[in-house]
DNA sequence: ACAAAAGTGTTTCCGTTACACCCATGA
DNA sequence: TCATGGGTGTAACGGAAACACTTTTGT
């Protein structure tokens, strides 16, 4: 809280960093950007910047740089603040505290789509070097990483990595994948199923090659998962 | 990220807030301070301020924030980042970002021992009106509680709340007083125990008068439990 | 001896896991 | 009719809840 007396807090300049994750082509991937400039040109980084205006809100920043990246309205996607980030010597340059958002994107639907859609590409998780990345990217990814594992468990943002009408084995794939675990399909099922809200039912099915077509369903109301969905540890092997 | 043009970010004001806890008193109690001076004059507000240079660290900052306030050094206690919060006019004066943690004290160990201690006092969470709350505190408060709450299932810093040394009563009265649930004895101390880490025997007892004497713990290493100690919603009855 | 508080053992219950089985479509 | 993927039913397992019972102190 301020003082009555002439000093004048410091001036910082703020940032607002996002660590955009989706699943694409069976792998759990983050949205980098290659630097352009100095310093760390060359390494890869979350896209990110600062903040437009002096009155320009946090998440209203993070909903501007989203769509500058991938085209997608926040209405469209899970966006949720992560940490702020303020080491003092963090950027070589000057003073920069950073605020750091999450957001979750479906599959398919947002390869490159935005206006200023530079040399941002989509990375798997488990294929990035932390060196590789700029400033404190790496530990801001690693906890982003292990935010996006943990809400699978106790809400129903999976369902954000899927379209606006998904089948039971696209979610689960979604599951399987962010978490490298592989899921009994049919327990899977009923345990959404019986989770109040998680997903309606379209009334709609698939019309594929091969096998029984999978019925419709769509993202409910339901936010919160209780129980939890426990990634048990137990139940190992491969996700591929 | 900047750009090579000559455009500059806009400078903000960087503040670190601070939603104290601990349990006083068979109380889940905050500190708040009653401000002295506009805007708000007369309101509560949660302890903080700003940077005190445009090099302090936003961590160092919330530890010396919390000195101040309690005179306990952030090594005894739990300190911990909760979210960002920047509305362009949250503060009337100025644009004011401001980064919460949230602290965890022991109880009976810090009313006010600290230098500062000027017109701060701890409150009983559940006699707060939101009304009373300056700024957007009340909304800060509300999920600095939840979250105090939440890390109860799933970690350790409920021994954040006790002395250096605690009975299986102490721990079992913090997570009833911050739950406002009742808990059987008997099963908690069991799953307390069944918890690799959680807490170690001192070997000591107490010596009290009346019953049997207790067996006296100390914090463990570990940190996270895994399964979470769920608050079932089953179980109810008034906490006292 | 009795009250009070601490700690142990045991049964019951319920959600999860594991898995056998049936269904619907394309080739 | 067979392969493929989708969906249902059920027995077995395991952890947690409920609670009877024993232990150790003070008065």
């Amino acid at each position: 809280m301020p003082q009555a007396t002439p000093w004048t807090p410091p001036l910082i300049a703020v940032a607002v960093d996002l660590a955009v994750f989706t699943v694409l082509d069976e792998q759990f991937a983050v949205l980098l950007i290659e630097r352009g400039i100095e310093p760390d040109i060359g390494s890869l980084a979350l896209p990110g910047g600062f903040l437009a205006t002096a009155s320009e809100d946090l998440s209203a920043a993070a909903a501007r740089e989203l769509a500058e990246e991938t085209g997608l309205d926040a209405a469209q996607v899970h966006l949720e603040q992560l940490a702020t980030y303020g080491v003092p010597d963090r950027d070589p340059r000057q003073r920069v505290v950073t605020v750091c958002y999450l957001a979750l994107v479906p599959g398919p639907l947002s390869p490159m789509a935005g206006g200023d859609a530079r040399n941002a590409a989509w990375r798997p998780v488990d294929d990035i070097e932390p060196a590789s990345l700029a400033f404190d990217h790496a530990t801001i990814l690693a906890e982003a990483v292990e935010r996006a594992r943990s809400k699978l468990e106790y809400t129903t943002v999976a369902t954000s990595f899927c379209g606006p009408e998904f089948t039971m084995s696209e979610l689960r794939r979604v599951y399987e994948i962010v978490w490298g675990r592989r899921l009994d399909p049919r327990n899977f099922q009923r345990k959404i199923l019986n989770i109040p809200g998680f997903v309606e039912a379209t009334g709609k099915q698939t019309v594929r090659n091969g096998g029984r077509p999978a019925l419709l369903y769509r993202a409910g109301p339901a936010r919160l998962v209780q129980p939890p969905i426990l990634r048990t540890r137990t139940d190992d092997s491969s996700p591929q």
